[in-house]
DNA sequence: ATAGATGCAAACCCTTTGCACATTA
DNA sequence: TAATGTGCAAAGGGTTTGCATCTAT
């Protein structure tokens, strides 16, 4: 039901110290990338064994072995006595659903929990090199008695496209309230003009934000109740929201000061992540996104020099200390 | 240099399906329950034979089994392809940072970690049974280079009371954060009263605490630099803090009912944590905390009541609208 | 020709089990 | 006595390895 792996990478180039070409291994490492979800050896085995009875277990071992260090697989310990092997070259770490009944699992992100994670980690004075995040339970199909759809989940690149989108275009809501209010407070005629300005630019790439979500549902009318993959709940909701409560205490030259925190910030967030992840629709989105919210760093930094120099001059601008009782 | 479990229940009771009284068996069990941290099957055969070489592997292998049946083990999986087994009965579950050069591993526990892994689990209709959180990396003994003080951490009682005690400062503080600016803002005369009221009563819980504290530090002065078990920064920053923020947009008796909630909620947390907790100073403080707060909550609940009633009235008292500036 | 890959079977490691014997209720 | 615990050795499952053989460069 889920789409096999798109773009393969180059993975011939990927040898550990220059091993050899051999078609056994270019054909078990194939098969398994051709696999979706979490396979154990001997599930390899099996499925190798389908197409050619004439593999031994030792070289399936090996191979596995050899994926990991080329950094094609990555090893992952269910707590099941055996380990599983994943691909590794779709996507950065991520975390686990396991289902103790039918033993599927399932993938998700969440960098709220990173961030949680490296605290503690930092707390402890912890250099942290790979965090493992295990929720067992049953799923719902389990839970249900439906009959489950044998294999594993393996997240399509779909359902990724859409949380980023989704996690951007919450955030480009927040910004536009941002915006919005910055505008509404700000004195400074040509501060304000500023955020009207990035406002209107936040509405604008909202709505095209929003179509492109419609156009991915468009492809796929079942998307939008697919399970969520991306749990980016602080990243999506946190970074202008606490901004915009501190718009109301501050002065024009802080309000940009805010804004240059919260362009900075999400600028940050998702080159970060963008970066991680391997080529696909949602590594664009979080890219391109990044970028914007760069461009608007960059002209809210002119525009506070801008308002430094303008304020250092004898001949400056009279402010206003007038408070406005705004709507409460 | 961790001092050994103090309060060793009653495990004869505990046995899984009646089994029988052996030395053999009683013998592994108090060494298990005498050693700190985590311990493979083999580590606790090698320990058992330098008391008595007559110990088979097996029995010590059906004994854990039962330990664990009887909840006095809980078996771990690190992924070194073998299990470890932590006692069970002191703390409920937790998580570990695993040092994967020295093998070393150290527990932590984060309410913030569980609140987050609950809404995913929500979120993809998964029903948690058990979740792992492990942080593999290097520990700062490994990369100080620093001579390993051999063995594992195994938390000390003290330093989960130190860490109670933190989170319940920390939580009073911005209790009385909040009666204070309500007392502040309240209109209402006996509002405001219950308010001034409740303010003195964290300020004086606070400063018990705060003794409490020092005691403690002064039966251990190292215990302050030792490093952090419970990282429950939701419940001691969040709660009351929120509530603060959104006094000022309020009336009175909405003032009342934010207080309603962050009590409630403050009492929920510290109630549900203490019992989960085994016996220990840490979880009394924890039981001792969520009564007081349950109490506040009544009080409040009392005058929410009472002030819906006399405005409901038709002779209700005049409301005088001066704002006391209060020493702040 | 030579380094590396493969197959096979044996070895390994951790863990469980069958069975005879010992111990406890 | 009946039920349970113990020791020993064997078996089990997953994984690795030694070695002879094969295959690419």
């Amino acid at each position: 039901m889920l789409h096999v792996s798109t773009a393969i990478p180059d993975f011939s180039r990927l040898k550990p110290k220059g091993g050899k070409r051999s078609s056994k291994r270019e054909q078990i490492v194939n098969v398994f990338l051709r696999q979706e979800g979490h396979l154990s050896a001997d599930d390899l085995v099996d499925i190798i064994r389908r197409d050619d009875r004439r593999v031994s277990r030792a070289t399936v071992y090996r191979t596995l072995q050899w994926m990991v260090d080329a950094g094609i697989a990555r090893k992952v310990d269910f707590g099941e006595g055996r380990s599983r092997f994943e691909h590794s070259y779709r996507q950065p770490r991520h975390f686990h659903l396991i289902c103790t009944t039918c033993h599927r699992s399932f993938e998700f992100l969440s960098s709220d929990i990173e961030v949680l994670v490296e605290e503690v980690a930092r707390a402890r004075s912890f250099s942290p090199a790979e965090s493992v995040v295990q929720i067992r339970g049953m799923c719902e199909d389990c839970r249900t008695g439906k009959t489950a759809a044998a294999g594993d989940d393996g997240h399509s690149d779909m359902v990724f496209a859409r949380d980023a989108l989704r996690i951007a275009i919450a955030t480009e809501r927040s910004g536009l309230e941002f915006y919005t209010r910055a505008a509404r407070v700000t004195r400074d005629a040509r501060g304000r003009k500023v955020f009207e300005h990035l406002a209107a630019e936040e509405k604008e790439h909202l709505s095209k934000l929003e179509s492109r979500y419609q156009e991915l549902l468009h492809r796929d009318p079942l998307l939008e109740a697919r399970p969520t993959f991306l749990f980016f709940k602080g990243a999506a909701n946190g970074i202008f929201a606490e901004g915009t409560e501190r718009l109301m205490q501050g002065n024009d030259q802080q309000a940009l000061l805010i804004g240059i925190k919260c362009e900075r910030g999400s600028h940050k967030f998702f080159k970060k992540y963008g970066e991680q992840f391997e080529e696909s629709e949602g590594k664009q989105i979080f890219l391109e996104f990044a970028d914007e919210e760069r461009e608007h760093l960059d002209l809210l930094i002119r525009e506070y020099k801008a308002l430094v120099k303008r304020q250092s001059r004898p001949s400056r601008a009279p402010r206003s200390s007038t408070a406005r009782a705004s709507a409460r």
